[in-house]
RNA sequence: GGCCUGUUGGUGAAGGGGUUCAACACACCGCCCUCUCAAGGCGGCAUUCACGGGUUCAAAUCCCGUACAGGCUACCA
């Protein structure tokens, strides 16, 4: 076909498109961002949940727009309108709410390169493949599903490289004549790049993470718009992020092997391509085959994304492992700048792992604790309430009702450099501090003390009585707990005891397990002295009453 | 079948020819501190980097092969 002929077939194929690609070139003009400024975008299909990988890049896509002074944004990737599932946009937009990952601009946060929505932009892409078939890079191939499946299986049998290529390419060189035939006859047609590559050639390529990627040039005759006019991924990705002038972009390594024909396709289409950063996935070593594969909903429960909220594991502590799992120097350095945040660490693609990533509980368990460690009593207060509101309505209530108090217990042996590190999620407050509500400690009290000694309380009330001094500081508090277990035939510290076992009764420290059990219901605790100050001695008076009934039990 | 990619301790991982290169963190164990717990301090935990061969004076690091794992090979993304 000659160009003459070419644009007649285009307009026989796309009558209804009247703008050119110059149209939309002008429309979409060069961001104005400074040198260095990544323009990122989070690419979403809303065709089932979205899952901890999905967050992990739009994590990543955030992060890296965020401190280059570029944009991040969300365009919601619908072009397979088969798989779409009801309510998956309203999910995707609420889920990146609630995981504080914010988009700068896209769907549904607005901006200049709208729409944001691939099943609103297909005109544009009618438009470039318009232009691609004038310009002899793009052709209407009559084959159907079921030809092209008898052909690949032909090829599989034969060995040989799978796909529409070469001589496989039936319909490349059909004339005009043919094409208004089988147009004539009701034929439907799809649209497929007449691919330039030669597969002997090599293409070089570098991935911002892979570093160095060698593959044979493309050559197949990929299909660029389907039967029904929508187009593929590839199409669609490569003129979107050419008009809405994105730099890198970041995604999962599932599509390295795609490389070659996007980059084929900016070049065929005169765009200048982006860069790309192919992000591992996370994977996990499965404990019964013992083989790494990908994390499941079914299997992983941490992989679905509302496992945190249920659980309550922090946003920010989940953005912290997401940070440690992006970069792997970000959590050597999170421990060493206590007083940083995320934001003031700089990621790097270069620090980025290459293989897949694991994904391990333990490490986020333990970043949670840290999270917690360094907040104050009432931060974590707050965010408990908060939490508890929507999964504890009871619990909330008397969060509430106690918040003065609750926030003193939260806040003790929380200054100084190492501060308490032993709750690791919101939902483990009530079970850590249930001695910390009075009518919640009436009911359950001593149901969970699981030692089998029966203190002395009398002993204890003659302590409080005579001995407890609550404005002192710790040492001297201390001091007379000592006193008065020497003056009642207990040894002044441990190490007295085991010299000389039969000389005492126990010592300091049984004193104090006495004292703990009684007014907390439990062997371990925070600091006792810092509890019985908030208590004040009325209280632990009452909780001394509250023991003797239920020994009397 | 073809084309890519990966494989370092109980776990996550650093390191990409020599020089503390087998870092760091988590977990675990021991000791110390200590009224308990958490935290913290000290120490232990891969003589060796999937396996085989090659290049080199020198390899976890480069090359080839094998095994295993993952991805792609859709009118899905």
């Amino acid at each position: 076909m000659n160009k003459d002929e070419r644009i007649e077939l285009a307009n026989l194929l796309f009558p209804n498109i009247d703008k050119t690609k110059e149209d939309y070139e002008n429309m979409y003009s060069e961001r104005n961002l400074s040198e260095g400024a990544m323009v990122t975008r989070y690419g979403p299909s809303p065709t089932g949940n979205v899952h901890l990988g999905n967050l992990l890049s739009a994590f990543c896509d955030m992060v890296y727009a965020n401190q280059t002074g570029g944009s991040f944004f969300l365009r919601i990737e619908d072009t397979d309108q088969k798989r779409m599932i009801d309510g998956g946009i309203d999910n995707i937009t609420s889920v990146l709410e609630d995981f504080a990952i914010t988009p700068n601009e896209g769907y549904s946060y607005g901006g200049d390169y709208g729409p944001y929505i691939q099943s609103e932009r297909t005109e544009i892409y009618q438009t470039y493949v318009k232009d691609l078939i004038i310009e002899g890079l793009a052709y209407p191939c009559f084959m159907t599903e079921e030809e092209e499946a008898e052909i690949k299986e032909e090829q599989a049998i034969n060995k040989v490289r799978i796909g529409i290529y070469g001589h496989y390419a039936a319909d490349r060189d059909l004339s005009l004549e043919e094409v208004k035939e089988n147009l004539s006859n009701g034929k439907t047609f799809v649209i497929r790049l007449k691919s330039p590559g030669d597969p002997n050639k090599i293409v070089e390529f570098k991935d911002c993470i892979k570093g160095k990627l060698k593959f044979p040039e493309h050559d197949i005759d990929t299909i660029l718009l389907k039967k029904d006019g929508t187009p593929t991924y590839h199409l669609a990705h490569v003129i979107d992020d050419h008009l809405m002038h994105t730099t890198h972009v970041i995604r999962g390594d599932e599509w390295v092997s795609s490389i070659p024909l996007h980059l084929q396709l900016f070049r065929v289409l005169g765009f200048k391509p982006v860069k790309y950063a192919h992000i591992a996935p996370i994977t996990i070593k499965d404990k019964e085959t013992g083989n790494i594969r990908k994390i499941s909903k079914r299997k992983d429960p941490w992989f679905g994304v509302k496992y945190y909220d249920e659980n309550g594991i922090p946003i920010e502590a989940l953005h912290l492992y997401l940070a440690t799992i992006t970069n792997t120097n970000f959590e050597e350095w999170y421990l060493q700048n206590s007083d940083k945040n995320i934001s003031d660490f700089e990621f790097s693609f270069k620090k980025q792992p290459v293989g897949g990533t694991s994904f391990d509980e333990d490490k986020l368990n333990n970043l949670c604790k840290t999270y917690f460690s360094r907040k104050s009593g009432e931060e974590v207060y707050n965010e408990t309430l908060t939490w508890a509101k929507k999964h504890d309505e009871e619990y909330a209530k008397l969060l509430e009702n106690n918040k003065d108090d609750m926030i003193k217990y939260l806040s003790i042996e929380k200054d100084g450099p190492r501060p308490r590190k032993d709750i690791s999620k919101y939902s483990e407050v009530k079970e850590e501090f249930s001695y910390a509500i009075d009518s919640m400690f009436e009911k359950e009290n001593y149901s969970k003390y699981d030692g089998d000694k029966v203190y002395d309380i009398d002993l204890i009330n003659n302590y409080i009585d005579n001995y407890l001094d609550l404005d002192v500081d710790n040492n001297d508090w201390f001091n007379k707990v000592r006193e008065f277990s020497i003056e009642n035939g207990y040894a002044g510290s441990p190490k007295d005891y085991k010299k000389d076992p039969d000389n005492y009764k126990g010592h300091v420290g049984d004193i104090c397990e006495a004292i703990r059990v009684m007014i907390t219901g439990r062997l371990k605790s925070p600091d006792l002295f810092s509890i019985m100050k908030v208590l004040g001695k009325d209280r632990i008076k009452d909780r001394i009453n509250l023991y003797s009934k239920f020994i009397s039990k």
